[in-house]
DNA sequence: TATAATTATTTTGTATACGTATTATCAAGG
DNA sequence: CCTTGATAATACGTATACAAAATAATTATA
C-alpha cells in the first residue's frame, strides 16, 4: 500500500505541474520561476540563501532559476555592500502585476481539484500527508 | 486548502525521488531508467508504445530513458518484422537480477514512511487522493 | 496505385533537478 | 597580516520533462 501512495503521489504531483504549465504558458513563464518570483515579491531585497531556505530545493538548481529570471527582466540583483558574495534581489517594475495575475490563475486551476471531496476529508488528507512528509524527510536524513 | 495540498503532494513527490535516487546511486541506475526496466521485465518484447500506455510518461522522455538503458546494457532492441516502424524490446542478461534486487532497496526505503499512520488512515489517503487525481485529469483534458 | 493521413520513434531545444567543482569573499586564528 | 576554513553563488555534467519538428513506415482513400 506505501508503494501505491508513492507513485500516486508522484503522479499527482506530475499532473499538477503539467496542468500549471499549460496555464501559465501564455505568459512566458514557467512554474519553478514563478514560485521563486512569489517569494522574491514577498520579501524584496531577499537573497539566494534565504530563498532556499524558504523552497527546499537545490542551490544549482534555484541559481538558473534566477538566471532566467533575471534574463527575461522579470528580476534585478544588486551586490550587497556589506557581504560582496552576496546579491540582493528585487522584483522588476512590472513583474507584481504579473504575481497578481498569476495568482488568479492558480485559483482557476486548483478551483475543481477538490470536487467531490468534503472539507473534512481534504483537513484529513492533509493531516496524513504531513506526517508522511514527516517521515520521508527523518529517512532521508538517516545514513546509508 | 487546496493550494495547501498540492505544494505538498509536490514536495512529497520530490522526497520521494531524492530518497530513492540515493539508494539507488550505487547501484548505477536512476530511478526513472528504473521504473522503464521493470515494466520491461514484466513483459519482454515489449515495444514504447505499450511501455507509455502503461507509465503516464511523454514519449520523448521515454525515448532518452531506453537509449540510456540500452547504452548501458540493461536492455537490447530488435527490429519488428512485421511493422519496421515498432522495436521490441528485452532486459540484457543479468538485469533481472537488478530489478529484484531493487526491489528490496525499495522495500527498504518505504518501510517507515507510514510511521504513524493507521492503515485505516492509508486507506482513507489512497481514497482521496485517487479521487484528486481523477479530478487533475479532468482539470486537464478542459479546454483552455 | 499515388497520395494523404496516421503511427512509432527519434531529434532538438529549453527548463528543471542535483551532485560536484570552482570562484569570490569573509572571518577567525596564529 | 596571512593562511585556513566557511560561505554565497555560479559553472559543469548528466538525467529527466515536455513541446514541436523530423523520420520512417503503415494504412486509408481518392
Amino acid at each position: 500500500m506505501v508503494k501505491e501512495m508513492c507513485y500516486k503521489l508522484n503522479k499527482s504531483s506530475m499532473l499538477y505541474k503539467r496542468l500549471m504549465s499549460k496555464h501559465l504558458e501564455r505568459l512566458n513563464i514557467t512554474y519553478s520561476q514563478l514560485m521563486v518570483l512569489r517569494v522574491i515579491n514577498r520579501e524584496p531585497g531577499i537573497t539566494a540563501k534565504e530563498i532556499l531556505m524558504q523552497m527546499d530545493t537545490d542551490k544549482a538548481t534555484l541559481s538558473g532559476v534566477l538566471s532566467r529570471l533575471e534574463r527575461d527582466n522579470y528580476i534585478y540583483r544588486t551586490k550587497n555592500d556589506n557581504d560582496k558574495r552576496v546579491q540582493n534581489i528585487y522584483i522588476s517594475e512590472g513583474s507584481e502585476r504579473l504575481c497578481e495575475e498569476v495568482s488568479i490563475i492558480e485559483d482557476a486551476c486548483i478551483s475543481d481539484l477538490v470536487k467531490g471531496i468534503s472539507d473534512e476529508d481534504s483537513e484529513k488528507f492533509l493531516f496524513i500527508l504531513d506526517r508522511f512528509i514527516e517521515n520521508q524527510i527523518n529517512k532521508i536524513e538517516e545514513k546509508y
